[in-house]
DNA sequence: GTGTTTGCAAAGTGTTTGCAATTTA
DNA sequence: TAAATTGCAAACACTTTGCAAACAC
């Protein structure tokens, strides 16, 4: 199976009115540079690099405030592998992941490719919100 | 199947003789808070207020150092489930997690009721170290 | 005694927030 | 123009570190 994502809307700026969110410099500017086509695990720290690196006037907290904006809207999946960083992922389909200790780097691996059998019920009344696979790899 | 752990020294002073830990009184303190029998997931502040509570005296940094030097020592394993928390598991063998998103408690799936399937193989030369599967439940 | 460990306080890291200035519709 | 957004700097939460005093062997 080759990887295809679905992407009814090909640009940042139709992204962005989708998700009822003004498209300002700044979220448009981001938005071009994570809806490239690329998949793309990236923190904010990065993202401002990239950012301020492509000419993009923008602030730390500008990118915080914007990746979680994306993430609530749908547009981005927050990944917590590493504590005190938080990862972005523009997949947003169900998946899972490597994560590359020495590097720190995440790569996903196709949705099919890891199966998780037997999960158990949600204790209570509670439901599962997501179930997540982490290969960690080292050196 | 029942929960049974093998634990070949029942007492926090041989489990830190056994690692090569000298038996301070901090040490041996926060080994019997541990290592009572229970399966314990907990953080470095809620162990330090353990501790408080039960009348030792210990300071947050050596909590901190302790945490660390069990977990290289393979009594305790690190857990990330939370950006800028990391959770100590006093279970070392193999298994799963769920995270309760709403209070922020982790409890063990028990090792047989997960399966992982069609892990992939680890990229280039590198090892896997670890897959990790966190079951995500929110209220 | 000698090397290890501890506690404190300071520093560090990643993230969030308050608010005035700016921008968008 | 009214409401939303931005940038800055300060505040935050959690964790690590430097070093003198205390401790274990």
């Amino acid at each position: 199976m080759t990887m295809v994502t679905i992407r009814p809307f090909s640009q940042a700026l139709d992204r962005l009115r989708a998700a009822g969110l003004r498209p300002t410099r700044q979220r448009l500017a981001l938005g071009r540079l994570l809806f490239d086509g690329c998949d793309r695990h990236i923190t904010a720290e990065q993202l401002h690099t990239l950012a301020v690196a492509s000419n993009i006037r923008v602030s730390l907290a500008t990118v915080y405030n914007t990746l979680h904006q994306f993430t609530d809207a749908g547009l981005l999946r927050e990944i917590v592998v590493d504590a005190g960083r938080s990862y972005f992922d523009t997949n947003t389909t169900e998946h899972h992941h490597f994560f590359f200790e020495r590097t720190g780097k995440l790569s996903d691996i196709p949705g099919d490719t890891v199966g998780v059998t037997k999960i158990p019920d949600a204790p209570d009344g509670l439901r599962i919100s997501r179930v997540e696979v982490i290969v960690r790899v080292d050196g």
